[in-house]
DNA sequence: ACCTGAACACCGTTCAAGT
DNA sequence: ACCTGAACACCGTTCAAGT
């Protein structure tokens, strides 16, 4: 049995395979993606580059997903930047420990570059000069990526043993276990970002 | 040539020279490890539990250096927590590359757990209640990391060849290449997200 | 064009043997 | 206690051979 007729495997294929993997164990390797691709390990790179590669295509996988605001329709600039924000975290706290793997070598894929292309429009929109926009594009891309981190960080991260003060236990008690921590976490912070950005260009250049 | 009479390793030297690996090329091996330490790979494993414990034992060193503010002079809390935030941000930026490895599993070392208590006091003078202040520390750790992750990606990583409209162009020319485009982002974040702090605290709760 | 099996260099880790 | 060399299981990748 070589060549099938109709091929078993793509890309698409191969990078949806290495993403559940990635999911389930928080890392692949070549000989198990081929396993559960039900095909040799050299078969991939017929279809693919390497293992490299296909963490880059799973970057496309997860980023993929993301639906850019309509910023044609004259809305104001905050509540779209802020739509973005919100896309672009949530599409990588589907597949948080995928996270780790893309942070090794921090490519740009095409729907990245997109929407740098709207953040950049609506800064300028709110009337920052070209300095200025590149560290708003910056400020909101570190939160983002860092929020995503945390997405993937396991709970027991945060158990401080004895050496927490009573400031640092309350906390922990008050917000630990709970379902949404880290989406509440990052909504607060991207408020006061995007606050923070509204009283800059209110400010002037 | 078994035993010396003084030990060749201990687990701060293997720090050392991995941290020096990270810093040149971005990972490394045990083996080479063991070379630039003129040993046998086999030998490492008397001091040291693995390659996760080096990579810990390199956290350790790399956030070892930070001078944390002494909040008991009873200065107003949002220069404390900045300040920590700076040293913190800071001492990731001296070993960029070391970062993605740190966050493929990120264990809280006994530094950053005193950085947590310092900045839960803090935040509980401000006034903030148990769960906001989780949350605001949340915060500023998720944008320390991706501030830090910024710093090791490298400056093509921007180049979005012809897919770019002409602000997100214009925003380019203006930051990169420029030495200090990374710290810059990483500031005008901080005072944005500070700033936030003290209003949200000034509001009550 | 696409799959396979054999092969290669390399990696992280263990362990008995030495002092 | 600490270093060595041999050994093991495993990994990513290549390539000739098959259809």
């Amino acid at each position: 049995m070589a060549r099938p007729l109709t091929p078993k495997l793509s890309p698409a294929r191969i990078a949806k395979a290495a993403l559940e993997l990635v999911d389930a164990h928080g890392e692949f390797t070549v000989p198990d993606l081929a396993k559960r691709l039900k095909v040799s390990p050299s078969s991939l790179y017929n279809h693919v580059d390497g293992k490299a590669d296909i963490i880059e295509l799973m970057r496309g996988q997860a980023v993929g997903a993301i639906a850019l605001p309509d910023h044609s329709a004259g809305l104001d600039w905050a509540p779209v930047i802020r739509e973005i924000a919100v896309q672009y975290r949530n599409s990588y706290a589907r597949h948080p420990r995928l996270i780790p793997l893309l942070t090794a070598y921090s490519v740009r894929d095409e729907t990245t570059i997109r929407m740098y292309n709207v953040l950049a429009d609506q800064f300028v929109a709110a009337g920052f000069g070209p300095a200025r926009v590149l560290e708003a594009i910056t400020v909101l891309d570190n939160f983002v990526l860092g929020s995503a981190l945390d997405v993937a960080a396991p709970e027991e991260v945060w158990e401080p043993g004895e050496a927490a003060t009573d400031s640092l236990r309350a906390a922990l008690a008050a917000g630990l276990g709970r379902e949404r921590r880290a989406d509440e976490a990052f909504e607060f912070g991207l408020d006061l970002i995007v606050a923070g950005l509204e009283r800059a260009a209110a400010a002037g250049p």
